[in-house]
DNA sequence: GACTATAATGAGAATCACTCCCATCCTCAA
DNA sequence: TTGAGGATGGGAGTGATTCTCATTATAGTC
């Protein structure tokens, strides 16, 4: 079995099957759209997203974001700011949290040791039960300043 | 010492100060608003408002809201639907959590076991220092489907 | 390699939650 | 009472996001 595959292979792999399974295609513009996310490794407003990718159209940029959400490449989330903020899933970058600067809005990812996230589940778990609610995701931000804004 | 004096009055001489601290009043519009958000005792979003208070218009509830979140009696929440929602600030309610339905963006309030919030705080303290970020808050909700949107 | 059904594109129009404006009203201190 | 500044609310404005639709690219099929 062979270790040294590159992982931008599997990223585009795992991309191409998710799309597949809902029938569309993994064109050009969605590809750029990916590696942009994968170079960033941050969340990314759309203004940052068109400055690393200037030829794509902002009409096809939205549109193709809502694309991969829907099959599950692309996670959305709602920042404090006037933008949303778009990821890689973490089905393509394993489990991970949100440092959120409340001057700026910019979004860090960090992640905790496994044993408090188990903690952390059952402690969910259980509170969503004695709700009615059937437990899909956790999220955990941590909200201050950054560096640039303190 | 009264242990038995009204919750309520507490609420509104604790928002009275809040705003008096700022040189703003604690009108009529605003005693409705922070009124309405205690009794749902949970986020509510503009509409949500607007039906509990009919006679509020649209453009003071937004302006009083911005003036109550700005001197720390009401937090917004950027929800995963299209509207913001509000509830009364940690200050005024106490620390909890959210859980958020992925159906209908309807959200309940639940807490951890303190023993477990002091470990996350620890954890989160630690993530926050090593990305130079001076932590704030923290925010922990859970993302699930509701009893009526199984 | 041509043919075709269907998906994808992109420029601009439309939507709509939210903010701003401003003439008028209210509150409070002197 | 009076006056000065805060508060009000109806309506206009803003801007991120979504929608429209004529055109173009794609993947099978023959």
């Amino acid at each position: 079995m062979a270790d040294h595959h590159h992982a931008a292979d599997d990223l585009h792999a795992t991309v191409t099957s998710l799309l597949r399974a809902d029938e569309q295609r993994y064109t050009a513009n969605r590809r750029a759209l990916i590696e942009a996310l994968a170079e960033a490794a941050s969340p990314l407003a759309l203004p940052e997203l068109l400055e690393r990718r200037p030829a794509l159209p902002q009409s096809s940029v939205y549109r193709n974001l809502a694309v991969l959400e829907r099959v599950g490449a692309v996670h959305r989330l709602a920042s404090s700011d006037e933008f949303a903020r778009f990821e890689l899933s973490e089905a393509l970058t394993g489990h991970h949290h949100h440092l959120i600067c409340s001057g700026c809005g910019r979004v860090e990812d960090f992640t905790v040791p496994p044993r408090l996230e188990r903690t952390l589940d059952r402690a969910l778990e259980e509170a969503a039960r004695s709700a009615g609610f059937e437990p899909e995701r956790h999220q955990l931000d941590l909200v201050g300043r950054c560096a640039d804004c303190r």
